[in-house]
DNA sequence: AATAGTTTTAAACAGGCGTTTCAAACGGTG
DNA sequence: CACCGTTTGAAACGCCTGTTTAAAACTATT
């Protein structure tokens, strides 16, 4: 019926994107980032994925494995989409703090809508299962491990490792309702207000300011337009996002 | 014959524990909040009601019906069990800030296991349905709304209502990072810094002292010890909890 | 072309789900 | 007691779920 016709090039392509397991777990993300584990339901993920229903137990053995493996699969992915930035030597600690910062949210919001890589790990936060564990070590430690560096040497000594880390968790709980809660926060503000300063770039711009004004590191909020302009200006590694398919 | 009458005439008898209705509420919010709408079972539901299945459709009519209901009653039960603070008049806008901070961490966290009346407000928010809309505009929005009052007395006329919501979000935002993603924040900080830093009391002076701080309105970061007792200390309505039953 | 190993297919399985049925039990009112 | 509307009970109904089966189709090597 449905045989495709083109022949495979190499002996084994484990890594083309026409093989049915890459498919599947695809396919599977975006049913699990939409739906949840429970509510997605295997037979839309293999008809998503144009497979019989019997692939997933064939190449993942049953709904769970396959489950592990998409939210393996999403974070290795929005890795590579949004990597870390690279600072050469001198840059100063505050840009870095705004690079930092204006590259969670790029990570955290995506553009549009998120893309279902964001969207799945987002839930493993809220709601941890056994992939959370490998989630938080091979993505969210390092990221954060980053950022508390960079904190450190914002502060120049002045701080203890917990208290940096406590001023790093402001900063991610900052960004991190607008993703996790912004339904609410868009019931909450009107929507002109959404597009002019609820946006990444001036977040990014604002939460860094409210951040540097914390630590007295710079002059209290309100922060003037001339100001944010400086500290948004030449953000070196910055605002694109690969489109998931 | 079917026609669905809800309450009885009078006074809803929610508050006798011998009421189917009551039950099931209670029991569906548990189930709903542990599980989320897809996974909990009408028939788990009833079992820990101690009703028969079809009572859910004699008093609900349906699952999705049922549901709606246990969110409302969820908000309902949280605004009584944890009020807001009120203050007499002439109370300094950085206490009430404080209070204020204190109480929706209480309201967010709880002591222990946070009761189920949060934990579904909280799936509710993160994962909106029909139920979302009246728990922003009847639990959500007026806290909001105190909160950005607050905090306009305190920048006394500085900042425009915008940038006053926008400062009331990262308040927020601070909040809600434990809440949400407490357990990925558990697995981040070493446990010892769990407790003596990251619990109910010193989070609210840590969080009302580092808004204060970007504000211009107190020292910047480190807050010292003994300016942090000054903070946290006559904090009227505080620190108590019901216990969910 | 024949073989052996891998992958894909349609169909079926057992079990759990939300919902419905209808008769039994209840509780006030003549 | 007999009446009647309300509430409860056990059982059943479709439907959909994850998973399995065994045969077919395909690929590569002989």
């Amino acid at each position: 019926m449905a045989s495709i016709s083109v022949p495979k090039a190499g002996p084994v392509p484990s890594e083309g994107h026409d093989d049915p397991r890459g498919r599947i777990l695809s396919a599977a993300g975006q049913e699990f980032a939409e739906k949840g584990f429970e509510a997605a339901t295997i037979r839309d993920i293999c008809t998503l994925a144009t497979v019989n229903v019997a692939a997933v137990n064939y190449y993942f053995g049953d709904k769970h494995r396959l489950y592990i493996e998409s939210v393996r699969h999403a974070h290795e992915e929005r890795s590579q989409q949004v990597p870390l930035p690279e600072w050469v030597d001198g840059t100063p600690a505050v840009k870095k703090l705004r690079d930092f910062v204006g590259n969670m949210l790029q990570r955290m919001l995506g553009f549009d809508h998120p893309p279902w890589q964001v969207r799945l790990m987002l839930r493993e936060i809220l709601h941890p299962t056994d992939a959370c564990r490998e989630l938080v070590e091979d993505y969210i430690r390092p990221h954060f491990t980053v950022m508390c560096s960079i904190l450190e040497e914002l502060t120049e000594g002045e701080m203890s490792p917990p208290e940096v880390r406590r001023i790093g968790l402001s900063v991610v709980g900052q960004c991190f309702l607008y993703r996790a809660a912004g339904d609410v926060v868009g019931m909450l503000i009107p929507p002109i207000e959404i597009k002019n300063i609820h946006n990444p770039v001036d977040l990014a711009d604002y939460v860094t300011s409210f951040c540097l004004a914390a630590l007295g590191k710079h002059p209290p909020l309100p922060i003037e337009v001339s100001q944010k302009k400086s500290l948004s200006a030449a953000s070196g590694p910055s605002d694109q996002d690969i489109k998931s398919n």
